[in-house]
RNA sequence: GGCGCGCUAGCUCAAUGGUAGAGCAAGUGACUCUUAAUCACUAGGUUCGGGGUUCGAGCCCCCGGCGCGUCACCA
């Protein structure tokens, strides 16, 4: 470090004077690019392209304990083939001439044990080293005297100098904005965000292999369409510029799937993202996923028993059990093993509030019996709105263990046939578990004189009710099933809902990698 | 959108209206089995932004920004 030229004395204090003048992260970053210049000077390049790693942190433990295992002589200490680890350093604590660094890789974690008399000259390597930075570890796999598996290291290789800091080794990033914005950290430093990130897509894949297992075939629709249909739900809307007409961003999948079984494709499902124009809360987020389902010649009781056995099964395949046991923060544990229980919608409102829809069956008197107990009504709503606020204030939240809602009102359900025998009611059903909508499905409508009718219904509920919600006609649909779609059991299940359920997260910006922040 | 809460060092958090602090991270030094290493020293602040009240504001008031919670709606 000491030089002898006083042009390079100058510099080296000029140097120091800039790091004085320099506060908060801008000296941080400021001694990292120093650290930079020196490793640059030592002929060591920062970045290199690649290196050639024999084992992640995880298989070195295991090739440690498998030495241990097939060691007789309890004498002497086991010790591994030299291998090549990398990854990022977490945690560095010196001694002097020996120093001790946690290596942290997407297997795990492993202890860096360098000493001075092994590594030689590239000990001082260690000076230019930081908290964050990425490097490649060769040596033999050791256990310390403490107990702890170490890679006794023989050489050490810059593979990438961070110039920023990492966050708080102990208490990691907490503030929830920061957390998000930068979920790389949040990823970094939080065992659980690794975790809900790493779950999800397993349940993803999971819940493709339940599928294609029973003979369903994936394909994909557009996300781009000239109507929102298929839901209640405001869509987003965008303009194609070429072709100079207005588009939407599909709410559902549900119409173009159906168009596809009235094409033949008996068993079909999708896995996609929706869109919808609407509030940012603990449980939504404005694009969202989906598995939306149909199977011609079945009922909704068999895509109830379809269900229970998927969200089981996915469950069990990704967590090991059936049983989700109740997070650190506390709650019930939930037992996801089939058969869940069917509810009848109208007999757990008349349980829960003492309201009979089939006897309120106008605005007037299901309005006044809902002001009666207490339900706040806005005004100017349609009775089947007013419904479905009865039934999220009243009967969701008691939905804890996994159950089936089973039969609604034929006005909430513009896409499901009407029930044999049972005036104005359709043959639909809804999955909740914690209080939260899993699934909804129904035994699909095929009737195309029936279903035009539902569709303009919707359409003056649009108008007497400016309900800009109320699902919308799509006039290629009607024309598609007026070819005649077999009878058939449709299923939509959210996704990011059953991931929140598995990972035993209250919010859904838990299970969302880049979640939409409000404003 | 209404209401409530929050925003202080890179990170995690303190601070009766009265000199803005600690731990981690950073820098210097000591230390060859540590693991939230330890020990000594050093540096690091537009307290989210703007205005106001006050002798004096991180703290009280007003306006704005961002976030969270809550109410309403969608899965």
């Amino acid at each position: 470090m000491e030089s002898s030229d006083p042009d390079n004395q100058i510099q080296e204090s000029q140097a120091g004077n800039e790091r004085d003048r320099l506060v908060g992260e801008q000296r941080l970053m400021h001694d990292r690019l120093t650290k930079i210049a020196a490793l640059r000077e030592l002929g060591i390049d920062p970045y290199p392209r690649s290196y050639r790693r024999t084992h992640t942190t995880a298989e070195a433990v295991k090739l440690l304990e498998a030495a241990e295992a097939s060691h007789d002589d309890p004498e002497e200490h086991a010790r591994t083939e030299p291998v090549s680890v990398a990854g990022r350093i977490m945690a560095r604590r010196g001694m002097g001439k020996a120093s001790f660094i946690d290596l942290k890789d997407g297997s795990g974690r492993i202890q860096l044990f360098a000493r001075e008399n092994i590594l030689g000259d590239k000990f001082e390597l260690l000076d230019l080293l930081d908290l964050g930075d990425i490097v490649g570890a060769s040596g033999a796999v050791v256990r310390t005297r403490r107990g702890e598996p170490s890679v006794e290291i023989t050489d050490l290789v810059v593979l990438t100098k961070a110039i920023r800091p990492l966050p708080d080794k102990w208490a990691g990033l907490q503030d929830i904005e920061a957390r998000t914005r930068q979920r790389y950290l949040d990823l970094i430093s939080n065992d659980r965000a690794m975790r809900n990130a790493l779950l999800r897509p397993a349940i993803v894949a999971s819940i493709r292999k339940f599928m294609q297992g029973r003979g369903f075939v994936e394909v994909e629709t557009p996300v781009l369409v000239p109507v929102a249909a298929g839901a209640s739900a405001r869509p987003f809307t965008t303009h194609h510029n070429t072709l100079n007409r207005g588009l939407y961003l599909r709410i559902a999948t549900e119409l173009p799937l159906k168009k596809l079984m009235v094409g033949g494709i008996e068993k079909v499902f999708e896995i996609g993202r929706l869109f919808r124009n609407e509030g940012v809360d603990q449980d939504h987020n404005p694009e969202f996923t989906t598995m939306e389902s149909y199977e011609a010649y079945a009922d909704y009781e068999d895509v109830m028993a379809m269900v229970e056995q998927l969200v089981s099964t996915v469950a069990l395949e990704t967590t090991g059990s059936m049983l989700l046991k109740a997070p650190e923060e506390g709650g019930p544990d939930i037992d996801l093993t089939p058969p869940w229980p069917r509810l009848d919608l109208r007999q757990e409102i008349i349980k829960r509030t003492g309201i009979d829809f089939v006897e309120c069956d106008d605005v007037e008197s299901l309005s006044g019996a809902m002001r009666e107990r207490g339900i706040h009504v806005e005004p100017g709503l349609s009775w089947a709105r007013l419904l479905d606020k009865v039934i999220s204030s009243s009967v969701e939240p008691h939905l804890i263990q996994p159950s089936f809602l089973v039969d609604y009102p034929v006005a909430m359900s513009p896409l499901a046939k009407r029930k044999p025998g049972v005036d104005g009611i359709v043959e639909r059903f809804e999955a909740f578990v914690l209080g939260h909508e899993m699934a909804n499905a129904f035994t699909e409508l095929n009737d195309p004189v029936d279903q035009r009718a539902r569709f303009e219904e919707q359409e003056s509920m649009r108008k007497d009710f400016k309900d800009d919600e109320a699902d919308r006609l799509d006039e290629d649909f009607l024309v598609a099933i007026e070819h005649g779609m077999p009878p058939a059991g449709g299923l939509g299940i959210g996704i990011d809902r059953l991931a929140m359920l598995i990972c035993r997260e209250e919010s859904i910006r838990e299970v969302i990698l880049f979640p939409q922040l409000r404003n």
